[in-house]
RNA sequence: GUGGAUAUAGCUCAAUUGGUUAGAGCGCUGGACUGUGGCUCCGGAGGUUGCGGGUUCGAGUCCCGUUAUCCACCCCA
């Protein structure tokens, strides 16, 4: 065992499996780009107010899970756990609601939070999120959660399940809440320790308890409580997703662990993950920008773990596309082929071949296995006798053809040579 | 924070009721007309059996501790 090892909950990715990420990654970006969101970037650390504030002070995250420290100027600061606060802090901050009422941004960028590690769940992760900031539309959150699901498609992912919800706004959810509470509180002997206290808390949580799962298929539904605002917002989010040919289940259990969320709330799973199955999820956020120190605005948006992503992907036996294979291998014999070598790689780099050389001295019958191994197209063999004659052997790697070009005619009509996917 | 399982070459795994120099496949590496890949054949390197104690004539096998990993709860991406 290594002395030193990655630290619990994080992980690396190697060569090997960089292909796969880097496939997700252009797949995302795309769709994004598709959708008209742009790309938003933003420090790893921030101040742990904001996310105090924000992702809000009774909730786990905050609670338990923060990777929270001092810096030598006693500041309080906070690895960010959820991409949202962030964002909206930056979206203030540079005023970007000033200069453009609706703004529409994604990020690709690593979360951290300090919890106990299995399936698809770690310390440090990968998010891709969106947000649409500045219009409480139901096409915002339709937009939304199409690019989310869209780009799932894309990925070759299926078995996926969208699942729908609304939570409501401050004008309902406080009677919901009562009706909740008057319906469980007689009934608090058959529920868990945990919900018994969430009753006083935060009883909208007990709907989405494990452990009392049977037990609360018969409460009221705040879909059923909706005000009218919320119940015609919702219905047009319903109606907006059918006509975008987004299947999705209406879930009147779903809760989302942040204190931020208003109206709609959604969660995407997929059947090839473990526990932990969600690939994504979010909602509205109608109150957050004003929560964080900006003018009033309504936002939109999502999380979703890339290495879930990934994880489903394997599970599920999608393929990912092999990334460009090398153009030319150069095999030399001996110092001076070597060095002639490094030269004639030099140039074709230059004209934008990927091109590499042995580094080790080893023998032809090695190099042309490396050659084989990283999938070169083309290998070019030097030693004493090409050098001799000032002509390389071009071998093509799929043909098994072989042809001799003199080192002048290489550097100015390799292309004739290479008729492949070469960009000259 | 709680519970369960696991820990043997780079990787995936073997190793009879505790018993001699801990094996195989893949990978790596060298060779099979001293300069030509994939297939085949032959050879080579590579392990203080996670770490620390204990029981025993003897421990990879049993016991205790510890660390790590995996899975589940909780919660979430």
């Amino acid at each position: 065992m290594a002395k030193y090892q990655a630290i619990k909950g994080t992980y690396d990715v190697m060569p090997a499996e960089a292909a796969a990420w880097q496939h997700v990654e252009s797949v995302v970006r795309r769709q994004a780009r598709a959708f008209g969101f742009r790309e938003v970037r933003t420090p790893v650390f921030e101040d742990t107010a904001l996310f105090v504030k924000g992702t809000g002070e009774a909730t786990d995250i905050v609670q338990k899970e923060m990777y929270t420290f001092t810096d030598k100027g006693g500041r309080s600061l906070t690895l960010r756990p959820e991409g949202t606060p962030p964002v909206i802090r930056a979206l203030v901050e540079h005023s970007a609601l000033k200069e453009s009422p609706c703004v529409k941004v994604f990020y690709l960028a690593p979360m951290f939070r300090y919890e106990r590690p299995q399936a698809g769940r770690l310390r440090q992760h990968t998010q891709f999120g969106a947000e649409i900031v500045g219009t409480d539309s139901p096409l915002a959150d339709a937009e939304v959660i199409a690019l989310l699901f869209t780009t799932l498609a894309r990925l070759g992912l299926s078995g996926l399940t969208l699942r729908l919800n609304s939570v409501g706004c401050p004008a309902c959810r406080p009677a919901y809440r009562d009706t909740l509470v008057a319906h469980f509180r007689p009934r608090l002997d058959t529920l868990c320790g945990d919900c018994r206290e969430r009753i006083e808390r935060n009883p909208l949580r007990i709907l989405d308890c494990k452990a009392d799962r049977d037990r609360v298929q018969d409460a009221p539904a705040m879909t059923d409580c909706l005000c009218p605002a919320c119940a015609a917002h919702f219905d047009r989010v319903k109606a907006l997703l059918k006509g975008l040919g987004v299947p999705f289940a209406i879930d009147k259990t779903l809760v989302r662990g942040l204190d931020y969320y208003t109206r709609t709330a959604f969660e995407v799973a997929s059947q090839h993950l473990g526990a932990q199955d969600a690939l994504g999820g979010g909602g509205r956020y109608d109150g957050l920008v004003e929560q964080l120190g900006g003018d009033p605005a309504p936002g939109v948006g999502f999380g979703a773990g890339l290495e879930r992503f990934l994880l489903a992907m394997r599970n599920q036996g999608v393929a990912v596309p092999d990334g460009p294979r090398p153009d030319i291998y150069v095999a030399a014999l001996g110092t001076a082929a070597s060095d002639k070598a490094a030269e004639l790689c030099g140039m074709l780099r230059g004209k934008g071949y990927a091109c590499e050389q042995d580094l080790q001295g080893r023998s032809l019958k090695a190099q042309l296995r490396e050659a084989n191994r990283i999938n070169a197209r083309y290998v070019l063999v030097i030693g004493d006798d090409e050098l001799a004659k000032g002509a390389a052997s071009l071998k093509d790697m799929d043909t098994h053809g072989q042809r001799e070009v003199p080192f002048a005619e290489l550097a100015d009509n390799i292309e004739a040579y290479c008729e492949c996917s070469c960009q000259g």
